[in-house]
DNA sequence: ATTAATTATATCGTTCACGATGCAAAGATA
DNA sequence: TATCTTTGCATCGTGAACGATATAATTAAT
């Protein structure tokens, strides 16, 4: 039996659990607004900037067009965006908050400090949840370098 | 705009980044093999403690039936596995190794210290990557305590 | 011993992720 | 201007995740 394969020794797969089950967090409160978790990440995208191409969605969000489109298509069947064709540059597909994508953000301003409490419950310090941030900063940082091929 | 609403400000969004970007990194070294992450994850387990009926393996990797059993089915038809019914509790199913799962911890040994050098590569110290480990069982454990209800 | 409740697993539908491929618009080159 | 390459996005197929529901076997209760 090698010990590097052990299950309780995988780095990934502390992440992969810790980032379902923050996810699962959240469901409860995406479910009366009709959105899913990396619906709500696109959300997050355009409230902070508007009428953005897809091609700067898949890029903050670290995800390809394979994905984000479909995302995007259901989200507009779900009447929160309209995506339309840029002017100067017809491949581009602008996408646009409607008003009930844009006033979801008023229902969702106090959802992180809820999930946030739920975290911080039964943490020893917030510091480590800093140092959580940056340590995963330099592994997607680190990463990010060594899969440019991928995603550029 | 609220600051708490902003991308950067998400710990869920690093994580969720983090965890895509580290199983991407394997990818390369499950191609060959002809496994997926999820599918590595059944072998570490079973390399580990072989026979085990699905409620162990669901227990263990924090997923529910609906996704271990698809999966289970898959790696059944790959060859990987069988499942058989247990003579003492004919609901139960034991999972078993084939010759074929067995022999793909050799050629698997080598992965987790291939993946963690290009992870330790951009990273200021190892101690990081402990505090990383502990901080992450912590969330774990907390969030697996308050969404008992689901799993259990 | 029936009936009721619980347990172990399976199935179904929807939504991601993502590799591979396609396609039309824009830009570069000849 | 014709062609060649690149870019931006879309489509397709497969494999997860997961809520909801179903089914059969075990156990508990009457």
């Amino acid at each position: 039996m090698y010990d590097q394969l052990k299950l309780e020794n995988q780095i990934c797969f502390r992440l992969y659990t810790a980032s379902r089950l923050v996810t699962r967090a959240y469901h409860p409160y995406f479910e009366p607004l009709g959105i899913t978790y990396p619906q709500y990440l696109v959300l997050l995208v355009l409230w902070q900037q508007d009428n953005l191409p897809v091609s700067e969605i898949t890029s903050r969000l670290c995800l390809d067009t394979n994905t984000v489109t479909p995302l995007l298509q259901r989200m507009e069947r779900d009447g929160l965006l309209v995506r339309t064709r840029s002017v100067v540059d017809s491949r581009q597909r602008i996408v646009s908050l409607t008003k009930k994508g844009r006033k979801l953000q008023e229902a969702a301003k106090d959802i992180p400090s809820c999930v946030g409490q739920q975290l911080a419950d039964n943490m020893p310090s917030v510091d480590e949840l800093v140092r959580l941030t940056t340590t995963l900063d330099h592994i997607i940082n680190s990463l990010k370098k060594q899969q440019q091929h991928l995603t550029a």
